[in-house]
DNA sequence: TCTTGACTTAGAGTTAACTCCAGGTGTTAC
DNA sequence: GTAACACCTGGAGTTAACTCTAAGTCAAGA
């Protein structure tokens, strides 16, 4: 599968399939003999896994960490495992933080709510005196 | 209270004070006679909760947009109030991708917890055998 | 054969959100 | 009164993570 196609399927743009792979994030990726890449089954599993970690804000940087280890075999399972704990460690203390933003947000939205209710109320009543 | 004794008490940098007031975020605060900083309980207030907002990652410009709006007054209400209940929706969004994300790095734990269980296991075989 | 379009590279540019710096002013302790 | 220190400003620099550009290669169709 090409560039193009993998791009389309993942919704990762060729010019981040490329730099992912100029980073050592996406590690052997096969070219046909022009030289162009052709995405296989692996490739794709780690674009989704890439994917998903970005998206909770984990550092590229962190995850060519995790990426260089799995390169190197069966002895850095350790090292992989604390890895991934920190990261979870420190993830799941930022979804509890968003979380008390999200009940503030929701809170404003509740007062900004009867504040309007009571403005309406004021333009009803001004109705009945007239 | 000065631009030192915010930051010690708030953790947000002086630069960081100072910028937030440059590009809007932070209207009004008092200077004295000498042109220096005097920060009152309102504005602490808006610290915190530009503080909490921007952990939770809402951009500084929305923010900017919203202390511009409270600052024309009553007439904006329903113009912060879709904005706060906007950036709520994409907190919950967010929030809920993080959500899966550490579901998905506790498995992987999991995952790893197993392999270095066998390969202890695998160890102590070893050990019978000899 | 020539053009079109997808691909390649190295390297420069962009964006958000700070963060730092230089040069200057004001305030306090001795 | 002078040294040290906190503060000021405008503007430049930094960082992460892309994103874009220029110049070139290659395969397929008119």
């Amino acid at each position: 599968m090409k560039i193009a196609e993998v791009s389309d399927k993942t919704g990762v743009s060729p010019d981040t399939l490329r730099y992912y792979e100029r980073v050592g994030l996406l590690p052997s990726v096969r070219r046909n003999e022009g030289g162009i890449r052709e995405y296989d089954a692996t490739d794709l599993r780690r674009i989704e896994f890439i994917k998903c970690m970005r998206r909770a804000g984990l550092p590229v940087e962190t995850l060519i960490e995790y990426v260089q280890l799995v390169l190197q075999g069966d002895q850095t399972i350790e090292a992989r495992k604390e890895i991934l704990q920190e990261q979870r460690d420190l993830l799941a203390a930022r979804i509890a933080e968003m979380q008390k933003t999200l009940d503030l947000l929701n809170y404003k939205i509740g007062v900004y709510e009867s504040a309007l209710l009571e403005k309406e109320k004021e333009m009803l009543s001004r109705v009945e005196e007239f």
